[in-house]
DNA sequence: CCAAAAGTGTTGTGTATACACCCATGT
DNA sequence: ACATGGGTGTATACACAACACTTTTGG
């Protein structure tokens, strides 16, 4: 068997940008970091691939450890290897693009990385590269979640229609209405109602409704229509 | 500053899945390996990431090498970390995706590098994981080439608009509807009518039109509707 | 009774599809 | 003249956006 030269080799990170919704604003989990380098500055939630895991697990792995939890909505959204991008030593990372839903999370184990809920139009700057992730994560969401069913990994199990529209009007930063927003919604048949309404509502209690998950698998990859005009 | 163990270090492939278009059929650039390992077999083309260099320009490297062009469409497909995919050594393997004008390339230059032009349909067994890498870049050309005009980076400067319709009927495999194709087209102001024709048809002579670059850039990435259906 | 939010209905406009028809070219 | 392929026209169906109206709830 061949050996390659060791001079070639390089570190293996992973980043992982992490998106959530409380119902208002869209946030970002972000890391106020304790450790040199860098110590006290914002950066993503990360760490190195370690020589027992692939990728995913790597990535699977920092969301567990910094959330609790293990079905996180997690896809890889890019590479960066630019060559001075970590001054330390040459790194490659591996940046994941996750979406969470917040009350699901463990505030505790969040709390004890030093993480915390920005909204992400008041994020500070982040250290290396990451300000140019997050830009493109936020690109990506909305490229993905004017196609794709993916709005319902920031939402608890259950939810109302008029909940969901507020996260795509969060999402585009767009009014959208109500009426077609609603009938749109409906007719992709995703949607469950779950016989419940929305008992925190002051006045007329919204439908509780919950995703029809075999459909949602089934249709995935499907081109939907969600917000598409708005990428035009 | 802080050291990392070197133990943590792998070694960083690139890998490059070129797809080519005929006029007839739909093609990849593919490497009979000469040197171990696995030499004998089928492979896509690739290289480590050299230390000076950022992961683009290790991708540009590896494509210019293979065919001498340098304006070649080439994005990140995805990146392989799975533990045991090299038997050689730990590797993680970034994947380009490249789209290249056939006739543009340096026919001596594949040669050299013993690479052939081999039709999708008909391709080998390829080594490693590139078999699924090239499953995932197929999907990849259907989806993005519904949405985004990324057909023109397979056919000449010039080219008519049968030429395009047979490269999308190849791309997704279903018949299309010869005029609603081409009043589709001619409504993106993307084409350009060159006001020559092609003069190698036997019966009435196609209309050669070129690309609007400015538009073609300034557009690229809303959403058109080329194939959406296909997705469906 | 009123304000605010949720839910349903209607109508016009534009886009996509399924067709029919005409034109140019070489044999 | 005729077969083959290129180019244009049109009617229909469907999806989407814009708008009006009704219902529920708490105060």
């Amino acid at each position: 068997m061949v050996r390659y030269p060791d001079s070639l080799k390089v570190f293996v990170a992973i980043d992982c940008i992490i998106f959530g919704f409380d119902g208002k604003d869209l946030k970002l989990l972000l890391v106020k970091r304790k450790l040199e380098p860098e110590s006290g500055n914002w950066s993503l939630m990360g760490g190195f691939l370690f020589p027992n895991e692939d990728l995913e697990e790597g990535a699977s792995r920092i969301l567990k450890d910094l959330t609790g939890l293990t079905n996180i909505y997690c896809e890889q959204l890019t590479v960066k290897g630019e060559k001075n991008r970590d001054p330390g030593s040459r790194t490659v990372s591996v940046v994941f693009f996750a979406l969470i839903k917040i009350e699901e999370s463990d505030q505790e184990s969040v709390k004890n990385h030093n993480a915390f809920w920005i909204e992400l139009d008041k994020r500070p700057s982040l250290i290396f590269d990451h300000n140019q992730m997050v830009l493109e994560a936020i690109d990506h969401l909305r490229y993905k979640a004017a196609l794709h069913p993916i709005g319902f990994e920031l939402l608890s199990e259950t939810f109302t229609i008029p909940q969901l529209q507020k996260l795509y009007e969060a999402i585009y930063n767009v009014p959208i209405d109500r009426r077609n927003f609603s009938r749109k919604l409906l007719s992709t048949s995703l949607l469950i109602d779950t016989g419940m309404k929305n008992i925190h509502s002051t006045t007329k209690k919204a439908t509780l409704y919950r995703l029809d998950k075999v459909r949602y698998n089934e249709k995935f990859h499907a081109f939907w229509n969600f917000m598409a005009d708005a990428m035009k």
